[in-house]
DNA sequence: GATGAATGAGCTTTCATTCAT
DNA sequence: GATGAATGAAAGCTCATTCAT
């Protein structure tokens, strides 16, 4: 004789779940995993440390949890089926949009990520493999089939693919979360627009006119 | 009256603080900042913890030792200085490499200061005005040099640099630090060439043939 | 849910919180603060430190708690309200006597604040503040009344109270806690007595009888 | 073969040591015993900490050492022993100043004492039985001899003689070490005044005008 | 489901003392 | 006689985790 539907307790212990995820993202972005006390996260959440221990059986948990939110997965997929036959131009300057734009909605997850990641070598794997290593082919064998075979013996499209996803991260890092853009500020635009430019350029390669040739 | 010679006590001084911040360093790659005790990094520098304290004040300032000892500034420098004249796709080539080389020299630095940078944005601002910002701009100085200032209305010299070195850095880091090679291993040789390749098709840009333009 | 009531819970916490005052206060007394640890406390108080940090935010705030326990306040002011229209021998006498009981009463708190607030300068100054100062003017304007203007152009008031809770605070001190009880035993009788006669005569002053001014 | 006479050396080595106990006595009338560490006073004495320790076997050794140092006893004696024909007010209100100025002399030390004594249960048994007991004696001695056997029979004489002291005393540590000066300032020939006008028509006594008597 | 008192292991740091040089 | 590197014990304090209510 439950009290309330089945359906209804499911959603509200979903509801406290996430609000333990978010407590635990928003302190571990600011002061590390390590640093943060779990009652502080219990605290920021809204409960006491007993009751989050009903809803995660341990710290650790709680960061696999964490991890296990985060993938760039679904857009790049999305996107990429979208505009699989709009020329490679529109799709890369679409896709480093789209990506920068996702990693600041996430910029504490990435923070996080980054940090903790390397401490947790059983979770990188598991993200690695789930999120990143798929992207990551979908991406390559869509560079394959725009440079066509010829190119492809000249770069690993794989290779290729990470590198433009490693442009757009780094230096999302180093402006965004390691703070050099109080430092050196640079406008979005240059940065999407150079690194678009550098990539599609980059794997294009090689048909330069003869008087560039010369200029080497 | 001291018995031995002031270089001589300098030196072995100087000796055992080495020991003490290759030990950190090793520890903390391991497991991170917070998670590794200062008594089990004197016991792997061969030393109690209360004479780890003779050579550095606090665990904090062991941390700022061990950071300020990392730095890609000098090799950059006298490479860019040292092949000047040479044309770009050469420095570039050696650069990427030599880049390479360094980083897996260090592999463990550049794990810990990706986790711990964050955590410690004092620290952080030093080392990015100290040890990234000099070289980036030294290597924009040089492209914008080699390429011209036509092209350089079209991109921004500043991000493109450092989007090669956050291609060469971000692929080390998925690849050795959170272990990516294990997943899907792939030959240096590639991926220095690729990224090499890419990076200078990228910022020469432009003098496509009219049929690769007609493909876009 | 609480499945108490919250004034059972609170009287619960200040029964632990007392515990702890009292364990602390019977150790510092006899070893003093410094060298008395907080596990030693905790344990005298049946928990562990943990526990203690429970109620307690550190040893220093212990400390204040236990000094703020402490006054002569209460019980002289009641003592001078009462007996106001009593001849100031009777008020005096029973005065003398009432506090050597309190002191003996609290012989452990004594010898702590002795030890203590010259460590603790701020605290020194909070106690005396509310401590001592306010007895000492109530005592002094209740001497005032009793011997008259005249008299108080030869000695000062405050000054003259005070030196009567001197005598009595520091032969007690002399006596019970370094120990002056076991070389020389001195009845209690004749402290109190000898110190009343002291006073009493010292205050009044002056109006010997020609015979004993003869004899100086 | 000494370079140096016996004597010499002795006087050296003594030189030595009382620079060790001004530098202790000096932190501990500021932090305390337990607070100081042994290289902070080797500091403040001029050497190291292992050369401390050539003059003094343990901190608890050098303790006993500066409290070994301090006396009322001479100063009394030889006023006692001096004036011992003078008129009774004479001698006491010299007796309360020399007191007064020898505590204020010597407040790093009285501080010292009186927190340290009472840690050191058997120090302060020596301390009492060597500086305090022979003073007391004497001077009730002393006060036996000016006031006669009647009036003997009425105070005790070590009782009223340790509450001069105890007077001056209390006044000096509530004044001058727990900071009353700052709070209620009183001159000093007041308290002189006031303390020595109080003992003396206090061990008088009894023999008031019936006028005095009519006013209680 | 929620609480919060309790714990014990572990942390960073300090320090009195020793001893080879 | 003087040094200072080394130590190990212990300090104050924190915290993840448990469990009776």
């Amino acid at each position: 004789m439950p009290r309330v539907a089945a359906s209804e307790r499911e959603e509200f212990i979903e509801g406290r779940r996430a609000a333990i995820l978010e407590a635990a993202l928003g302190l571990w972005s600011k002061a590390g995993f390590d640093a943060t006390s779990v009652s502080a996260i219990a605290e920021a959440a809204g409960m006491t440390k007993g009751t989050l221990y009903l809803y995660f059986p341990s710290k650790r948990a709680l960061l696999e949890a964490v991890i296990a939110r985060f993938s760039l997965r679904p857009d790049v997929e999305s996107l990429v089926e979208r505009f699989r036959d709009q020329p490679l131009e529109e799709v890369v300057r679409i896709l480093v949009e789209a990506t920068w734009e996702r990693l600041t909605e996430r910029k504490e997850l990435v923070g996080v990520l980054l940090r903790e990641l390397p401490n947790h070598l059983d979770q990188s794997q598991i993200f690695l493999e789930q999120a990143l290593l798929p992207t990551n082919r979908l991406f390559a064998s869509f560079l394959e089939e725009k440079l066509g075979p010829e190119r492809m013996r000249e770069i690993h499209s794989i290779v290729a693919g990470r590198s433009l996803f490693a442009m757009v991260l780094m230096f999302f890092v180093s402006q965004e979360i390691l703070g050099g853009a109080r430092l050196l500020p640079v406008d979005r635009k240059d940065i999407v627009g150079t690194i678009s430019e550098v990539f599609l350029h980059g794997v294009r390669g090689q048909t330069e006119s003869p008087a560039a040739k010369g200029a080497r």
